[in-house]
DNA sequence: ATAGGGTTAG
């Protein structure tokens, strides 16, 4: 396709009728700039450097295909005196794909400056270029105008209104459009359901879901996902469930909203499943679904077979490589993960700034010190990247868990920005493992004010004082709390069984066999005791009230679920939890002398990494 | 007859 002849004879007159005119259907061939130029000089030798129709197909290629050039695609514009709406949209449409939204919207008004007049086809472009650059009041007035140049039944347009006010957070504006219109479709409910859903309102999101005449794959993973991100990973599994009953087929969207909600709840057998049906029905395999299938083994704690889907992926992109490294982070393989960055860049693919968070996140689960130093200094010589606020937050948390705390302290005072609650988080809870309490309870304030409604973070500072048996301290730290009407997120951990989810909260009765369990606890603890496992009160806040100090200890939602996992399975197979907060002092020592007593290895998931308890020890070296 | 909208990682 390198050479393609015009028409030539007999020249073509513009006042000819349309079907009697040359068409341009060569430039739709193109594939580079080179012959895109060679078509446009002939075009022009043929006279018609100012004719719309040709000049339209020519800036078309040049401002919206891959290879194209937006500056030549202006510098055609700027040639013709009568450019139509067409051109004004393609170029609109240019500047958006170029991420120029400032650019859109200044063309838009020139657009009207010159009086050509926007059509069905402009406001899509020119409301999405509004939407990404948070323009609320040019926003605002291109709606009126959709309504005055009468586009008000346009259905296109309507959803794109819809989608920039649920990005405004105006989701009553959003509502107000949908509600406008006559016979919404599939996209215009579906917009409306994510609008609710990313803004945190999942219930909304489902009514709007429950009233939809008609669904298609596209709406049932709406919905899905809008479950899965705000961590109701159940609730999305009942509407898989529903969908699956409805015969609707699952498709790389759903099947990759699924996996993270396996992931989310440590449920491995269900990702298994999930993973199977995409292998058996050839679902396509793109870099983000391999991704999030690694990422499910990874945090279900099958790490052997994350790295056997890894080393079977026929392309690799980053995130593959950085999800892997993760994965190695987060089970406290230290020196594979280093070995794995070897690896990427000997197949020369340039690890970003998330390579470099995983890998000093190894270093630090592993108590690398020395290499962790060392990448993070290699990161920049080398790679060029700027440390960035993760970063030295990996690195405050190698130095401080490693007991350098002085050094941990002088990195913070000459990092280039202001810490976040991050950064201080990981000193503070270097602080409670070396307890250093008065370091610790500077810090743990200044952390609390940072972020006052995180629980988590009076959480830390009350556990330092209760380190310390300052009890009057964390009375106090509890106060603040209640007084402030910042809830602790209650703590659950999940156990699955013949595909089954089992939750568990600390103390709760909810599960039918709960008086068994609980008996079984009692036996688990009365079993261990004579190995030497003392309770240890200090973790109190944790997960419970003051005055249920002694006891309930005892009934942390771990404790249940591992009880659970002795009471149903055989003798000597793997146990695997995951919990959604950060396992407690005591729970881990137990769960240490429980893998011996009973002789099983148990795998518990917590927020920050993996514990691998195995013959009275556990693979963090209490390093957490 | 050339153009527009919805869902997925880390």
């Amino acid at each position: 396709m390198t050479s393609l002849v015009l028409p030539q004879d007999p020249p073509p007159s513009l006042g000819l009728p349309r079907t009697q005119r040359p068409t341009f259907h060569c430039v739709e061939f193109c594939s580079t700039m080179a012959q895109l130029k060679q078509f446009h000089s002939q075009i022009i030798r043929l006279g018609l450097s100012t004719d719309n129709d040709a000049m339209g197909r020519i800036i078309k290629f040049c401002a919206i295909s891959e290879s194209g050039d937006l500056n030549y695609a202006l510098k055609v514009f700027d040639k013709l005196p009568h450019p139509d709406a067409f051109i004004y949209n393609t170029i609109i449409r240019g500047y958006l794909e170029a991420q120029l939204t400032r650019n859109c919207i200044f063309f838009y008004f020139r657009m009207l400056q010159d009086s050509v007049a926007p059509n069905r086809f402009t406001f899509p472009s020119i409301l999405r270029a509004c939407c990404m650059d948070n323009a609320t009041e040019e926003g605002k007035q291109i709606h009126a105008h959709v309504l005055k140049f009468g586009f008000g039944e346009d259905l296109v347009s309507q959803n794109n209104l819809i989608h920039m006010y649920a990005n405004f957070g105006r989701l009553g504006e959003a509502q107000r459009v949908f509600d406008k219109i006559h016979q919404p479709d599939v996209v215009s409910w579906i917009t409306l359901i994510t609008g609710y859903s990313r803004l945190g309102f999942v219930d909304q999101a489902y009514k709007v879901f429950s009233l939809m005449p008609e669904r298609n794959s596209v709406s049932w993973n709406a919905m899905i996902a809008a479950y899965v991100q705000s961590n109701r990973f159940h609730e999305a599994f009942a509407v898989f469930d529903r969908m699956r009953a409805e015969k609707v087929e699952l498709d790389k969207f759903v099947a990759a909203s699924m996996l993270s909600a396996c992931t989310g709840l440590g449920a491995l057998e269900r990702g298994e499943w999930i993973h199977g049906y995409i292998e058996s029905r050839g679902i396509e395999m793109d870099s983000k679904l391999a991704t999030t299938v690694i990422d499910m083994y990874c945090k279900c704690g099958f790490l052997e077979k994350a790295i056997e889907v890894f080393g079977g992926l026929s392309q690799r992109g980053i995130s593959s490589w950085n999800c892997m490294i993760g994965g190695l982070a987060m089970h406290g393989q230290g020196e594979a993960a280093i070995q794995l960055f070897k690896e990427m860049e000997k197949e020369v693919v340039a690890p970003d700034n998330i390579t470099f968070v995983n890998l000093l996140s190894a270093c630090a689960h592993a108590g690398l010190v020395k290499e962790g130093r060392y990448y993070f200094r290699y990161m920049t010589e080398v790679y060029g990247i700027e440390p960035k606020m993760e970063h030295f937050g990996c690195i405050v948390d190698l130095l401080g868990r490693a007991g350098l705390l002085e050094e941990a302290r002088n990195l913070i005072d000459e990092m280039p920005m202001s810490p976040d609650a991050g950064v201080l988080g990981a000193l503070l809870g270097a602080c409670r493992i070396h307890r250093e309490i008065e370091l610790g309870e500077k810090i743990g304030k200044q952390v609390i004010e940072l972020e006052p409604h995180n629980s988590g973070r009076y959480v830390l500072l009350a556990n330092l004082y209760a380190e310390a048996g300052r009890w009057d301290d964390v009375a106090t730290v509890r106060r603040l709390m209640n007084d402030r009407g910042v809830k602790k997120v209650p703590g659950f951990s999940v156990i699955e069984m013949d595909g089954v989810v089992n939750e568990f909260i600390a103390g709760g009765r909810g599960h039918p066999q709960a008086k068994e369990i609980y008996d079984k606890v009692d036996q688990m603890l009365e079993s261990i005791r004579p190995a030497g496992y003392l309770p240890d009160t200090d973790g109190v806040l944790h997960d419970i009230e003051e005055e249920e100090k002694e006891h309930p200890l005892y009934y942390h939602s771990e404790k249940l679920a591992i009880a659970f996992g002795l009471l149903k399975t055989k003798p000597g197979v793997t146990i695997r939890i995951s919990k959604n907060l950060r396992v407690c002092k005591d729970c881990h020592n137990a769960t240490k002398f429980i893998s011996k007593v009973f002789n099983r290895e148990i795998f518990v998931r917590d927020r920050n990494r993996f514990h691998h308890f195995r013959n009275g020890e556990c693979s963090c070296n209490d390093y957490w």
